[in-house]
DNA sequence: TATCAACACGAAAACGTTTTCGTAGCATTT
DNA sequence: AAATGCTACGAAAACGTTTTCGTGTTGATA
């Protein structure tokens, strides 16, 4: 890489001190109008633009926010980042980005890396393993030393911060409703194992919604899928039931029910009507088309940006921990009989 | 955030300079072992890490390495992403993803600031509208300057610095190829406009492919997708024609391909077979699971990482701008009789 | 003519680190 | 007793900025 230059080099060049050139630059009153001329277009000439890193260090901020996320190939989270670049780079910040893939270990260790001065703040969705062994110290030595910090989607109430979630619970009673609405009587759901918070609240909106209709829950219907284990084989039990409609808390189990339905012979929604979650690619071009429970990923990141902007910049003013539930509707594909 | 503990409050507090603290916590033979003792200790007890920016600034560099994407809600540009990230962890770098929306103007205003000192070098795949307009002028600058420089995907000719690209034009021949030899005679092909160079590329092997059977290239069985119209309606036309098979350069134009022989009531894959382009969900979990040519987004995030950081490790001995081609292969699923 | 303000600029500190060089104090050698 | 060599540390510069404060020169005022 050249040298760039710098105001160091345009001073001595010119014979006049940094100080002057700085004040130029910056169109102080205390430089007369023929040095700031005569500077300006030197610098204008060779094409100086300042430092980052000097400035950075100088005015004690990063302007860049840092995203620790569990994964990236994944529709929800890179959605997810659109949303926190865009509002990011309205209010003039960068972003980091990092993945924890999914081990409590790379996460403790990006944590680390990224809080020694090279960002703001973090906007972080937590690792399975660490939500599985409740291992959040990493996360309470942030709140201690009072680092900037969002969690989405994947949080935990011991963490006093800012934070952005689904109305999971909410949303899966929407979509198990749904299917009621459409004269569904036997409802599966397909789920995450419990320690996943986000698989758990949709579970208890689907069991609300059940037991509304009067009907008591069937433990043969809900399947927690281990995803260290083969799913096609786990959700194929599903089928040993007599079911009429299935609720999956994600795209890809969506997906693979009807898979597995269509192997079977079954039609589609005639027989079976299928609601996925996370409005994402599959659901849109696979046909029939998926009814899911939208998950306004691109809003949630908007809004973590925003909290976690408002937070570094009202450094004085501590505000108390904030709490913004994205509720998600419902997207009515093929996928289930209207 | 509370200010943390630096160098220089251990070396006042414990009365000694910031030399000896440095060299204490670096292991230096020049201090004696007890004052070693009583610095490292101290550090330890407060919890001590060196500041990122400092080191930064003195060591005028940042390991940090920028990515810019046309956009990241892409399967392709996700997994790519990934591979980069991986690389650039296990050699010391963190990345810095921005996006140019396909925008020429955000595209020039990214690498102005990153480049100002963030980052020591970029991974770019290059903005549709740069491509368009034949605006380059800023890569040109980049290459002028010296930055290291990896493109990869969109890549052009005329910016002389390493790329990491996938074999288009064989791998478009390779899926016509296996049309061909599975039997079907009316090939459609569904591209992008001509100044997309994928899409281009990939046409020409289908050409070729073609060609080599003796056929004469059908004009008719070739549509070019404009993104800003309506893309289902511009592929409905291929359908006037008689085809028994379609390649789609993309997933989204196979899906959309198959939805419409669906509602035709052609079957797939024994009237139609349909082959596509990226390896993402859609091919696998629609229903038939799509034959696609599969990209390896993540060895090119891996190659481009690793031909970016030697470009910066290795400054001094200019090397020649090198190009991998990372060749494709054909994953054949249900859409394509066999 | 002495005083004072305005003007235009420079010196230096600050951000946090590393590294080169210098040196005080002591012990060893001639 | 003088010269030499270690040991253990400190001063200062460097990375590139910004900003506070000081100051020499000019011109106007009393």
């Amino acid at each position: 890489m050249k040298p760039k230059i710098t105001i160091k080099i345009i001073a001595k060049e010119l014979g006049v001190s940094t100080s002057t050139v700085s004040k130029a630059l910056r169109d102080s009153h205390e430089i007369s109008i023929e040095t700031k001329e005569r500077i300006k277009a030197y610098a204008d000439y060779y094409n100086y633009r300042p430092n980052n890193l000097a400035l950075q260090l100088r005015n004690q901020k990063t302007k860049v926010i840092g995203i620790i996320l569990p994964k990236i190939v994944h529709h929800f989270f890179s959605t997810v980042i659109s949303g926190i670049e865009k509002v990011a780079n309205e209010r003039g910040y960068n972003i980091m980005v990092c993945f924890s893939n999914e081990q409590q270990q790379k996460e403790i260790e990006t944590i680390n890396v990224l809080t020694n001065g090279s960002v703001d703040g973090l906007i972080v969705s937590i690792a399975k393993e660490s939500l599985r062994n409740k291992e959040l110290n990493h996360f309470y030595n942030l709140i201690e030393n009072e680092v900037p910090l969002v969690l989405f989607d994947r949080v935990h109430n011991s963490i006093e911060c800012d934070s952005v979630i689904v109305d999971d619970i909410g949303a899966g009673y929407k979509a198990t409703k749904h299917l009621i609405n459409i004269g569904c009587k036997n409802i599966g759901i397909i789920t995450t194992p419990e320690h996943v918070t986000v698989g758990l609240d949709r579970l208890q909106g689907y069991e609300r919604a059940i037991k509304e209709t009067g009907i008591k829950i069937d433990k043969n219907l809900i399947i927690n899928v281990d995803e260290d284990e083969d799913i096609h084989s786990q959700i194929h039990k599903l089928f040993d039931e007599k079911i009429d409609a299935v609720f999956a808390v994600n795209e890809i189990y969506a997906a693979t029910a009807i898979r597995i339905a269509k192997e079977k012979g079954m039609k589609i929604p005639e027989e079976l009507s299928v609601v996925g979650f996370t409005d994402g690619l599959i659901s849109k071009y696979s046909s029939p088309s998926i009814t899911t429970v939208v998950q306004h990923g691109f809003t949630m990141g908007e809004q973590a940006a925003d909290l976690l902007i408002d937070r570094i910049e009202n450094d004085k003013k501590e505000r108390t921990p904030q709490t913004k539930v994205i509720s998600s509707n419902l997207k009515i594909r093929e996928s289930s009989k209207s």
